[in-house]
RNA sequence: CGGGGUGUAGCGUAGCCCGGUUAUCGCGCCGCGUUUGGGACGCGGAGGUCGCAGGUUCGAAUCCUGCCACCCCGACCA
């Protein structure tokens, strides 16, 4: 794995690429871009869902699922989101296979079986949604409609890496309706900061919440709130996105409702979503070369337990004291595993712990029963110390809230010591380029501004953070006049 | 679709320029034994249409032609 994490990016890509497949968290599958989940990658994407969806119930949203097709003249019907998502889309236009008569024991697409209408696999599920909606919403009795989706969609992009952009990848969308533009946005903007609690409380990720700029916005969206978290190679990451969709949805697909005074008017909308790509920025924003850091609010084992021994009656009594500390931190909802593998040293299994990224690790021997000690090591500072086993549960309970703690504090001041304020020009490009990061500068406002900044630095604006101050001063590209600083970086 | 690169065992590779016995090495895998407080060691073993097709040659992983796949850089993007 590469030495300096800061060093050119293509190396960072490759240590990233090594340490997900070696981490044992997914591998690329023999499909185009698409990614296979491994066992213990899904055992931590399934904690973030369950979280999640905690969280997402919390606030009263309900969950539902809808088809993955979606028929073109639906998946049309909202002009800009179309065209927005209509270069990456994958189109099914089939339904069945037949023996290729020139080619034996090979099979050929049935010529006969093509489909009157081409069904797109959903690159996000606005249209079938909201042409499902339009059946169930009559009157302002009906609102607000508060559904999560659980689900797969497919952007059929060029360039694919493992969790960050495969093409096909794992998210929940949420798609609300309500009678008030007020309540859509007060809902677009609550489900944003529940991304964020949820990035900063329980994946340890530092975020800075903000909005879009016109050019950076969803396809089909009138505003779109964002998380925007920095990896420690300097590049920024969307980490979620909530969107208010104004009546643009409601008027494609025509869906109205009667208000108190009876009268018709469209619903306003909404559109949310986080994906798989939150394990990338996991493992980006906590790892270091000796493999994955998990925070303990996600690890699928917050501890584990390795006897060493040499003889059976060893491993008898190291046992019985393991498997009663087990007892004693499930009891206190402590998630344990006894790695009582005897194929492997524990100098093999300490490393591949430590690959996996488990935040604490007991080491029990023949000393230690003697002693009544442990040894416990911590997974993100390498401390190691011996324990004494009285009191070692409490112990174990208060490190792992430490090591959270910890975790959130190491990546907040990187990112805080990565924003950097700038007011020239040269400043600007010297910044990106030398000390990477987050660049605080002054923008007249103009997507034509922002498109040249972007063609000569490859910077993009990530985001206009929400608690901005405002304050006075002049682009740094144009020397026009700008009201308050966003936040540019270069990113994934 | 433009520009560059790479295809040799499950993974990583040497050999290719300059053609010549049985295709190199490491990791991993299997067996036996000794080991076990930080990735064990010894001995033995299995595993290959050298990306595919054609050509040159007495002889091709190596030279030539065509094709295919993958990776990186661009355009695109959560």
């Amino acid at each position: 794995m590469g030495k300096n994490l800061t060093s050119r990016e293509q190396d960072y890509s490759k240590w990233y690429n090594e340490l997900v497949v070696k981490a044992d968290l997914a591998e690329n599958s023999a499909v185009r871009g698409c990614m296979v989940i491994k066992p213990y990658g899904y055992a931590i994407w399934e904690k973030m869902q369950a979280e999640l969806d905690r969280m997402f119930k919390e606030t009263g949203h309900q969950n539902a699922y809808f088809p993955i097709f979606v028929p073109k003249s639906l998946f049309e019907a909202e002009e800009k989101n179309a065209e927005g998502f209509a270069k990456e889309c994958a189109v099914v236009t089939h339904y069945r296979l037949q023996n290729d008569p020139e080619n034996e024991g090979k099979l050929r697409v049935d010529p006969e079986a093509k489909l009157e209408e081409e069904l797109i696999v959903r690159p996000t599920s606005e249209a079938i949604i909201w042409n499902t909606y339009k059946g169930w919403i009559q009157s302002y009795r009906d609102l607000p409609l508060l559904i999560n989706q659980w689900a797969n969609v497919v952007r059929w992009e060029m360039r694919t890496r493992l969790f960050l952009r495969t093409a096909e990848f794992l998210w929940q969308e949420g798609h609300t309706a309500h009678a008030t533009k007020d309540e859509a946005y007060k809902e677009a903007e609550q489900m944003n900061n529940v991304y964020a609690d949820f990035a900063e409380n329980f994946m340890a990720i530092p975020v800075i919440k903000g909005l879009k700029t016109e050019s950076e916005r969803f396809a089909g969206a009138e505003e779109t709130f964002c998380i925007e978290a920095l990896m420690q190679d300097g590049k920024a990451l969307q980490a979620g996105t909530s969107h208010f969709l104004g009546q643009n949805f409601a008027k494609a697909f025509d869906v109205k409702f009667t208000n108190k005074e009876g009268k018709k008017d469209y619903v306003w909308a909404t559109s949310w979503g986080v994906s798989t790509r939150l394990m990338g920025a996991l493992i980006m924003t906590h790892s270091d070369d000796k493999g994955l850091v998990l925070p303990p609010n996600l690890a699928p084992n917050q501890v584990v337990i390795v006897p060493i021994y040499k003889t059976d009656e060893q491993f008898e009594a190291i046992s019985g004291l393991a498997n009663d500390l087990m007892k004693q931190l499930r009891q206190k909802g402590v998630s344990v595993k006894y790695d009582k593998r005897d194929t492997h040293r524990p100098g093999a299994k300490f490393a591949q712990h430590e690959l996996q990224g488990v935040p604490l690790r007991i080491a029990i021997g023949p000393k230690d029963l003697e002693n009544n000690t442990v040894e416990l090591a911590r997974r993100d500072t390498f401390t190691k110390a011996l324990t004494p086993v009285e009191g070692l549960v409490d112990k174990v309970v208060n490190l792992l809230e430490e090591i959270q703690t910890s975790l959130h504090q190491k990546a907040l001041s990187f990112r805080d010591d990565h924003i950097t304020e700038v007011n020239s020009w040269e400043e600007f490009k010297d910044t990106l380029t030398t000390k990477t990061g987050f660049v605080s500068a002054h923008w007249d406002g103009t997507i034509e501004t922002e498109e040249k900044i972007k063609e000569q630095t490859k910077a993009t604006i990530r985001c206009i953070p929400l608690e901005n101050k405002i304050e006075s001063g002049v682009c740094v590209f144009t020397g026009k006049p700008s009201n308050q600083r966003v936040l540019f970086a270069k990113a994934y």
